[in-house]
DNA sequence: CCCGTGCAAATTGTCAACACTTTTTACGTT
DNA sequence: AACGTAAAAAGTGTTGACAATTTGCACGGG
């Protein structure tokens, strides 16, 4: 048989189904904020949007649902969550110790090569951070993260992981989530990479885990301050 | 309004949708086993069981597809996921650091009434343990650990918890788990509560953390032997 | 006897229509 | 003008039907 060669498009509906597509693609416009926290996500209107019908459409709506992505009410509709401060924050405990959890499984089974690749972002972050330059520090910083979850050997956890990550996109106040200065988070970038080099487990649990701890004290330093300024 | 008396079924109705219903109802069947791991979820067939249409059955399946307990193939179906020892290993170590945040908030916040209830899982545990009943051990390990969980004051903690000790009645030797005896479980029960007791949330941490992986440690004991018994 | 081919049954994927609920709008009363 | 009420519009919940794909099975060739 001759090999097709279909649109990308439809490459992806070959190992997925419809409604995965558009699961996707929703929660793309709920990640980039296309679809604000607290919109009501219209099933007639997003259905012929994507050029589909409803069915397939409650479906992905459904599966956001379960990732906390959305809450559906009986006869009223499904709306993008809203996050509380008190809930990020709790998504933020949660997600130390699975850092810290990936740090310590990365530290026992981490190649010379991945200490390099690791060594190269926190060098990258550290050159961005010096010049100020915002744009090029965020994708690294997301790299590093994504690369030891990937690295630490265990998929539950980099499932879980990613799932606390999305949840907490829909904070309203995201953008202050980097309050505090990068050149505190690098010195913390900086003990992870050598506990990592060290493959000393126990440390890395502890810097691993301790960065996210950090960031949201940050956070929570950040919002008080508003909180005073505004009330 | 005279406010009316429906029946159960249609109670819940009033909060969740069919859908939900649906989709607690096959999990409650995956869960006891009357979905065996592998096998392939009939819509039409289970629509017609549950006097319904296709419609929510898929919506239902979604979300269970996201929860990880079903895995779907287009075009062929969903089916109930088979959970091999490396994934069941893999949750074991995300649960553990889990129950150890559980242990380590709880031990920061617990009041004296929820202590004595610790204390009294755990004492009904032993004495349990003492007359070999499993019967009465079971429920009330799950109870205590329920307890811990629901009481940490962080529900998306539970949440996760929860979501990973359902996938883990997917794994096949399921029975086993308990195998290497009550009076260890035990012995770290009591330190579990003395920790919490002394609101020590260091101790607390690793009292919870190291249980589960305790228990992880006999798992995998245990299907080394039978391994080596079979092979 | 084994294997591939092709038809038939079963099953999933998708859609459009209908029933029911909620929301909005218009209207009349106070 | 404000409020309550009722009709109309909009939207969700559910269903049955049709299309497309996969699976099971009989048949015939090697």
């Amino acid at each position: 048989m001759i090999p097709s060669t279909p649109s990308q498009e439809l490459a992806v509906l070959q190992t997925s189904s419809l409604a995965t597509a558009i699961e996707r693609e929703v929660e793309r416009l709920i990640l980039s904020g296309s679809f604000a926290p607290g919109e009501r996500i219209n099933e007639n209107q997003l259905a012929q949007k994507l050029g589909t019908s409803r069915g397939p459409i409650r479906e992905a709506v459904r599966a956001l649902e379960g990732s906390g992505l959305v809450v559906s009410i009986p006869n009223r509709g499904s709306f993008i969550r809203r996050l509380s401060i008190e809930e990020a924050l709790e998504i933020y405990e949660v997600r130390s110790v699975l850092f810290g959890l990936a740090g310590q499984l990365l530290a026992m089974r981490v190649t010379d090569k991945q200490i390099k690749q690791m060594g190269e972002f926190v060098a990258g972050m550290e050159k961005a951070s010096r010049k100020q330059d915002f744009e090029a520090y965020y994708p690294l910083n997301l790299a590093l993260h994504e690369f030891i979850v990937d690295s630490a050997g265990n998929t539950t956890l980099a499932q879980h992981y990613r799932s606390l990550v999305k949840k907490l996109h829909l904070f309203r106040a995201r953008s202050l989530v980097q309050g505090g200065g990068l050149a505190v988070s690098n010195k913390e970038h900086r003990e992870m990479l050598a506990a990592i080099a060290a493959r000393d487990p126990g440390r890395a649990y502890e810097a691993h885990r301790g960065h996210v701890a950090f960031a949201k004290d940050r956070l929570l330093a950040v919002v008080h301050a508003e909180g005073k300024v505004v009330g």
